[in-house]
DNA sequence: AATTCTCTCAACCGCGCCGTT
DNA sequence: CAACGGCGCGGTTGAGAGAAT
């Protein structure tokens, strides 16, 4: 928060020399430019500010509406499916705010970003250095096997119980946390040994989650089902048979496409929500994404509570 | 009770994009 | 084609509130 330019003289009141103010916002300036969006609409924003009678600049009277006025506005706290849809669109875009705040109808990006760079981003972190590995104990045969994802895609098994099982999805968000989607794209994640091990770049230009019940995890699109955190969407209603025909075994860019389910057992499967059970994403690296083809594909929420309060 | 620390989030800044002239 | 202005975006700042000491 700003302290309101002294420039501004005090709030609500007009002042005569032409210096804009800058800072909070009084109750009488958000009325004015309320009063003003209410009549007028959305226009200029440059008119609207001085149209309205605010000593603001356009850019301040814009965010100030799509940040706060805005009737749409959902406030309050982000709900477990909100964060998880974040942490999702953020591993699909990166630092890409407002294309993930219109992903959640009622949030801005503003919010969004906040969000993420206070309280996901330091819970994830904080999880993922309690699940430091542990070379001197060996697993127990309850024990869930499990690696860690070194940037350079090393191998780094890790052992722990299921009551953190959850910490794998936790490591690897704090890697891509650590390393934007542009990175995390390099290393694919394969389990199928009871490790998870990064795999080369060539075999993980093309993941598939499984229909199975287990838990899931997809390292590269966010696809994390641990501990029913993730919601996995269905990105189109082709079947998986189907989108299996036509995706595998392709070549793209010179990469072979390769198909890697990645799944764990894990005896909590009654925790995942899942609104669809198949979710599969064509993985390019990311200057090569179209991103809007990519985001249609993602639906709007249904389970997301988004009434306006 | 006072002080310090930590966290949250509203708001600003700078840059790039795009449309207009 | 260049200059200009408006807008949108992502990064950053810093005030205020609450927690910890």
């Amino acid at each position: 928060m700003r302290k309101p330019d002294p420039a501004g003289a005090a709030p609500g009141k007009d002042n005569n020399n032409n210096k804009l103010r800058k800072g909070l916002w009084s109750p009488e300036e958000d009325d004015k430019l309320m009063n003003y969006m209410r009549n007028n609409g959305q226009g200029c924003w440059s008119d609207v500010a001085r149209n309205a009678g605010l000593q603001r600049c356009g850019k301040s009277c814009r965010l100030r509406w799509i940040n706060y006025l805005r009737p749409d506005l959902k406030r309050g706290a982000f709900s477990p499916q909100e964060e998880s849809l974040i942490i999702h669109l953020h591993s699909l875009l990166g630092n890409r705010w407002s294309q993930i705040a219109a992903r959640l109808p009622g949030r801005t990006d503003n919010e969004i970003k906040n969000f993420w760079n206070s309280t996901i981003k330091k819970r994830l972190k904080n999880l993922s250095s309690i699940t430091s590995p542990n070379t001197s104990n060996s697993p127990s045969p309850k024990d869930h096997v499990m690696g860690g994802l070194s940037s350079q895609g090393l191998i780094m098994p890790m052992y722990m119980d299921s009551s953190s099982a959850n910490a794998m999805q936790n490591m690897a968000m704090s890697h891509m946390i650590d390393h934007p989607s542009s990175h995390v794209l390099e290393h694919g994640l394969n389990m199928s040994s009871g490790y998870l091990t990064a795999v080369p770049q060539y075999m993980t230009t093309h993941h598939q989650i499984g229909v199975c019940g287990d838990h899931s995890f997809h390292g590269r699109n966010g696809v994390f089902g641990l501990d029913g955190e993730m919601f996995v969407p269905p990105l189109e209603s082709v079947s998986i048979e189907e989108k299996a025909k036509s995706t595998s075994s392709t070549e793209i860019n010179g990469y072979k496409k390769a198909t890697s389910n990645i799944t764990m057992n894990n005896n909590r499967t009654e925790n995942i929500a899942r609104i669809g059970n198949y979710w599969e994403v064509d993985e390019l690296r990311m200057g090569e994404w179209d991103l809007e083809e990519l985001m249609n594909d993602v639906p709007s929420f249904a389970f997301l509570d988004f009434q306006v309060q």
